[in-house]
DNA sequence: GTGAAAGCGCTAACAC
DNA sequence: GTGTTAGCGCTTTCAC
């Protein structure tokens, strides 16, 4: 009975229990339950000794005895899986990602947990996580293109949504952006301004952004009458993006523009080209993609395609909630990049 | 009873319990529980066949029901306390915090709820999660000096420890970086290099780390008889650090080399000397902080101050899985930071 | 070594 | 409107 003398703060979490607080109040279980989840039907006098007792008392619900009667969580798992999900999030394409999806639950008063999957071991992991229903579903954010995570949650059915179009259908839903315009953007832009030399520094060919982007930049260059300058494979890192500069300068010196598949990449072709005395963009113009802040971080600022992650993330949060609330089939949005012209081209 | 013939590849979770698994195996709930949790306490012939039952049917416990009696959750919050949250991963510092921390969680199957908490109500809201226990215990980086969460935290007596030492001495674990001793390293290596107008970026000075480094850069400039050629402050982003150098240039022009307070600010400041027509390091030296992936972005490579993150992050871990598993006093761990000689010196 | 039984704290019918 | 009651699926004494 002293309990109430002990203020709120000092409470250990699970100490009170919605039957001190009925005992307090002086009332049942099921009225201090009605109030805590804002059920309509209590009578305000009531409402008002429960309320009071429950501050007094430092009360906070038992999620695990909640859930384990509702069969909900109230929390989704993000799940990057990635030959190096740990090199992740260097790019800051994926801190957007994280920072979209926690922006859309955060209301709704849903929490993230985090997985990263690069590895045979953590993916068996993540499998049985979800399917221990500690979450009551996932964002999956899957690089490459042979990943067999996404049949596998189609199998386990659990609620899931994908961050882009699974390389074969299944029933998921997902979002993406229109990866094609976004190419024909860059490569329009680069026309315009009177380039015929054009190259290409793509992503990794085993990611279906990587392969979509190159064949987008091919269909478009055709569409000029134009053909490809040179083509030097990179995988979005940095690292990556400054060794295919340099085999497309020794390669196609006389290369006059270049789309870069990723603005990580495009920072590393940047620092060759200054290395290598090529001047941007009057000698050499340069296109990236995803606006990410990398792009200002480019010298000189980056022209890019700008991908609208943080919509697109709160957008895949939006789908799978629905999907847990109620079961429906599965859907995709596609999302409209955009050009943003700054000082490299 | 036809249970068994579904694969278990299609189980849904939650169909199969602890009781159907023990009637398929004819032993009592118990006993599967004991299989499940592998205690010895089992002869080899039941545990056999109450393997084999849970492989038939695809068993999963549900961690709901678990967690409601043995009051743990197997989960642990990673909670980041800032202003800008939301832009907290366009520094790769955080990316390698998750990092460290996920890669020390993993073998012990432990999973990660991520939290950004940017203002009051998402404050509110991950403390009335930490209270309803459905992690068992929170990794708080907390960047500013007046952040009353880790006060609350160590109030509520949840399990937590912190990535900084807390301003005020609080019962609370935490593990840093001898922040002194990496500046030493800073200036004492441009010193030694013959610079003697040295000037500094600082972080913001509601940050402890902000305010160390400072400190501290002013106290070995002291020591070697130097005084401070410039002073401007930015707030660890790149943007910041663009205008401190601007600053830096217009104030004190005869600047030789300068300390900036981390990488990032570094990478605004490079972009800066450039402009400025300033050669790297012929005209002005530049030492960043951290050691993150920006590092090598910058042009020329930064030589910086190595701040051991991933094992900083570990310990993190470890420290509040001991915690949780036992009470303990509180303790602190120091770790040592490395000069990293690149070109920009 | 194994089973029976008692809850963990909560929600949701269902009566009143 | 409000209380009573019956579990949710699991772990864990405590007998046997």
């Amino acid at each position: 009975m002293d309990k109430i003398l002990v203020p709120a703060d000092d409470t250990v979490h699970g100490t009170v229990t919605l039957e001190d607080v009925a005992r307090v109040a002086g009332v049942s279980r099921a009225t201090v339950s009605r109030v805590v989840n804002g059920k309509a039907t209590v009578a305000p006098a009531l409402r008002k000794s429960v309320e009071k007792a429950i501050a007094a008392m430092g009360y906070v619900p038992n999620l695990a005895a909640r859930s384990l009667v509702t069969r909900s969580t109230g929390s989704i798992a993000l799940a990057v899986s990635d030959m190096s999900a740990g090199q992740i999030f260097f790019d800051p394409f994926f801190g957007r990602v994280v920072n979209g999806v926690t922006q859309a639950v955060r209301p709704r008063s849903v929490q993230l947990v985090l997985a990263l999957v690069d590895d045979e071991p953590s993916r068996r992991q993540l499998l049985s996580f979800l399917r221990q229903g500690h979450v009551d579903g996932v964002i999956l954010v899957s690089t490459h293109a042979d990943d067999p995570l996404p049949a596998e949650l189609a199998r386990a059915k659990v609620p899931a949504v994908l961050a882009a179009r699974p390389p074969e259908p299944l029933p998921l839903s997902f979002v993406e952006v229109d990866q094609r315009a976004g190419v024909f953007l860059a490569v329009d832009h680069l026309v315009a301004l009177g380039h015929t030399r054009i190259a290409t520094v793509t992503g990794p060919q085993d990611s279906s952004s990587g392969r979509e982007r190159l064949a987008a930049f091919r269909e478009r260059l055709a569409h000029h009458d134009l053909s490809e300058s040179g083509c030097a494979e990179g995988d979005f890192t940095q690292v990556s993006g400054a060794a295919a500069m340099r085999t497309l300068l020794e390669r196609a010196p006389d290369t006059d523009a270049v789309f870069v598949a990723s603005d990580l990449m495009a920072l590393g072709a940047v620092t060759v080209l200054h290395r290598a005395g090529r001047r941007i963009p009057q000698d050499l113009a340069l296109v990236g993609f995803d606006d990410s802040s990398i792009a200002l971080a480019c010298d000189p600022p980056l022209t890019t395609v700008r991908q609208p992650v943080e919509a697109m993330a709160a957008q895949l949060a939006e789908l799978l909630l629905e999907q847990i609330i109620s079961p429906q089939y599965p859907q995709s949005r596609i999302f409209q990049p955009e050009l943003i012209v700054r000082d490299s081209t």
